[in-house]
DNA sequence: CGCATTTCCTGGTAGC
DNA sequence: TGCTACCAGGAAATGC
């Protein structure tokens, strides 16, 4: 699924394919008038003057309005049709187009006003952005004190920081030795600094692969993100810890699949009841 | 306001 | 083989 390193590998090809033109028709296709698609048509006419990215969002500022994408689970951008699934259609100058393949219909193709993010509270409220200067180990510290939420539900909700999903969650928590259901709060205080840094070191080992494919995530040209392969514990219930060989346990985190070694992530001091984790 | 729960949606797969 | 049941999860909507 689209996360942060997926997203920015998307970003990347697309900023020079689309800066500069000016996007001729944007019609829906098999998708409903609803906020998801909120204004679409309203595109026609404007300039491409970039492609942003905050957290899981693209951004691309229009004229007085900005056209926001979010991939959701299955979202797929590219330059030429999809066989099936197809969502949005972009007429493009110089005759190129842009289309929105989303077999799951969980991403949005909308457009607001520029930086009127009322209707998308996630981003209106979206933490730093894990690889710059502000997502420093002591922002990052103040932004734990102010939860008692599981660590992982916390780095989910893209308050503390932006852009960190299912995978990179569980694969940061692995790295920073730390369970994911240890309230925010609670977090060691000689923690916080190793998870803010494997937080960014994953982020940035899985952008080098350009992200990580699971079934549907592809690159604006075709092909699969080459991560998968360096997982260490998402996908790997029931194998060795990379690190100690115990056996990687998978449990239900705020209805999250939660991969984790039992033996290198201790659990939290103030255990939940055991009724809110399944065991598999 | 903050947090927990529910909802959206389709393809793949397990089980019979 | 063909059917049903269930699982995957980002973020908005809803509930309290």
């Amino acid at each position: 699924m689209p996360e942060l390193p997926e997203v920015e590998t998307v970003r990347r090809e697309l900023e020079p394919y689309l800066t500069g033109r000016t996007i001729l028709k944007a019609e829906r296709v098999d998708a409903p008038d609803g906020p998801k698609y909120a204004n679409l048509a309203r595109a026609a006419g404007q300039r491409i003057a970039g492609v942003i990215r905050r957290g899981k969002f693209l951004i691309l500022p229009l004229g007085a309005d900005e056209l926001i994408i979010h991939l959701g689970m299955t979202g797929v951008l590219s330059p030429s049709p999809p066989a099936r699934h197809l969502r949005v259609r972009l007429e493009l100058s110089g005759k190129g187009a842009l289309y929105f393949k989303d077999t799951r219909r969980f991403g949005r193709f909308l457009v607001v006003a520029a930086g009127e993010y009322s209707s998308l509270p996630t981003l209106a409220a979206l933490g730093p952005e894990p690889l710059d200067e502000a997502f420093s180990e002591k922002a990052f510290a103040a932004a734990l004190e102010r939860s008692a939420m599981p660590i992982k539900s916390y780095l989910l909700s893209q308050r503390p920081v932006a852009g960190i999903g299912n995978i990179y969650a569980d694969e940061a928590l692995w790295r920073a030795r730390i369970h994911p259901l240890t309230p925010a709060r609670e977090v060691p205080e000689h923690r916080v600094g190793p998870l803010r840094d494997a937080i960014r070191e994953v982020l940035t080992a899985s952008l080098a692969a350009q992200g990580t494919t699971l079934n549907d995530y592809r690159t604006v040209n075709g092909e699969v993100g080459g991560y998968l392969s360096e997982l260490d514990v998402y996908g790997h219930a029931g194998e060795p810890c990379p690190r100690c060989n115990t056996p990687i346990a998978k449990i239900t985190l705020g209805g999250r699949g939660t991969h984790l070694c039992p033996m290198c992530q201790a659990p939290p001091p103030t255990p939940s009841p055991s009724r809110e984790v399944t065991h598999t």
